[in-house]
DNA sequence: TTGCCTATAATCCATTTGGATAAGACGGTA
DNA sequence: TACCGTCTTATCCAAATGGATTATAGGCAA
């Protein structure tokens, strides 16, 4: 089966000249181009199932949209979909927001123009996200730079079932918390719709909300996820 | 000129198999090996000027001294020496501790043992640290898990709003993210449930999503709050 | 065995939400 | 002036949600 590539840039020739480098291997089909990270939004909303890119090539710079605002909505809304950042632009805020976002991998285009194909197929074998040498490098001086720290997050033991959640609450409360509605909760879990609207308002009773909205914020706030 | 390397690494056989990988590069001079980090630093000390390596591949795990210390010092001692780690081993911190420490590369002996020559001679050209994919990636992961954040500095930020959201709009989707109501929003900002509500609808438009619960998730997982 | 908790499922009903669409007021800009 | 974007309000309708209640089955403990 081919492998699904979209291509997000706003310059014309960008498209097309990455294009051609895929296409020249009979693996890569381009079901996707789009201009902008709004255009690109859009379209793979009307996209059938089928032709969903199962790795996305965007720039950084673009109007209406930019990248970091597409992979961020994109990562989360096409949870499967690798996004790889193609960009000539190395400025460190943006490499940190953009992996921030979501990206996969993060490519300078002239470090990698040439081979952008083999690149891709590194990544499609051994599953891991591709980076420039001089991104990673970049990465490397921001932590010796002490502008990136690592946080250090122990969990407190103690509260091992907040607000007396059961097991499957807490499952379902994940769930809920990646903004499911209850139709796709029982998909997920293989139960009835109304089984998981059951759970889901037993969950409220027992954190005092009666609203999703209520539910997710106070699970983010207090860190139940 | 020949370049000099320093190999450390308590087993024997890892330093006579990196050894022979160089020699067979007739740029390399592997002028110092050493079986852990006090090794190390005790051998560096007594070293002719003209001997100094300009790389040291050293291993992280090793009795007496390990690699984190051992890259601490010596990063400090001898400023112009370039500290690559060499290790079988990807635990996220030591990853990080060696970085910090003033690694100048770090490469997982699986992934790179074939062509490590070939890798230090790109470092050499280049100026930029080696770093294998699979570190990499898992930095990313890193900062993808807010195990890592980015330290504010001075910058001035042109705080741009995210998702072109407008002022009226971020000023809603913090009052959403509090899981109110659009009864709850319209009173608390003096305006009508139904403007709240077309307020609440345009900001799903602009993120991409459908629903409350959707909008805060993204909304949390993305930072936007 | 009896009782309790949990997970499962369903039904009824009122409220809230999401989606589409229209339209007036206001400020800034071409 | 004419146009555009933002904020404001409204209405209609369909879908989802919240609340209350009932019921069955399995596991576990007194």
């Amino acid at each position: 089966m081919p492998v699904n590539i979209a291509i997000v840039d706003d310059k014309a020739s960008n498209r097309s000249i990455i294009k051609d480098k895929l296409l020249r291997h009979t693996i890569f089909e381009v079901s996707l181009t789009a201009e902008n990270g709004k255009d690109f939004l859009d379209k793979m909303k009307i996209l059938p199932l089928d032709k969903l890119p199962s790795v996305v090539l965007m720039d950084l710079e673009m109007p209406e949209m930019d990248g970091v605002d597409a992979v961020a909505a994109g990562s989360y809304l096409y949870p499967t979909v690798k996004f790889v950042m193609l960009t000539i632009f190395d400025d460190e805020e943006k490499i940190f927001k953009a992996i921030k976002a979501g990206a996969f991998g993060y490519l300078l285009k002239d470090e990698s123009a040439e081979n952008i194909a083999e690149v891709l197929i590194q990544m499609h074998e051994n599953g891991v996200g591709p980076i420039s040498p001089g991104i990673a490098h970049k990465i490397l001086q921001l932590v010796q730079n002490n502008t990136i720290s690592l946080i250090q997050k122990h969990i407190p033991e103690k509260d091992k079932t907040p607000f007396n959640l059961t097991e499957r609450e807490q499952e379902i409360l994940k769930l809920l918390v990646h903004g499911m509605q209850y139709k796709e909760i029982g998909n997920q879990l293989q139960i009835s719709p109304n089984t998981a609207k059951k759970h889901v308002l037993n969950i409220y009773a027992k954190l005092h909300v009666n609203s999703k909205a209520q539910a997710l914020a106070l699970a983010y706030e207090k860190g139940l996820i």
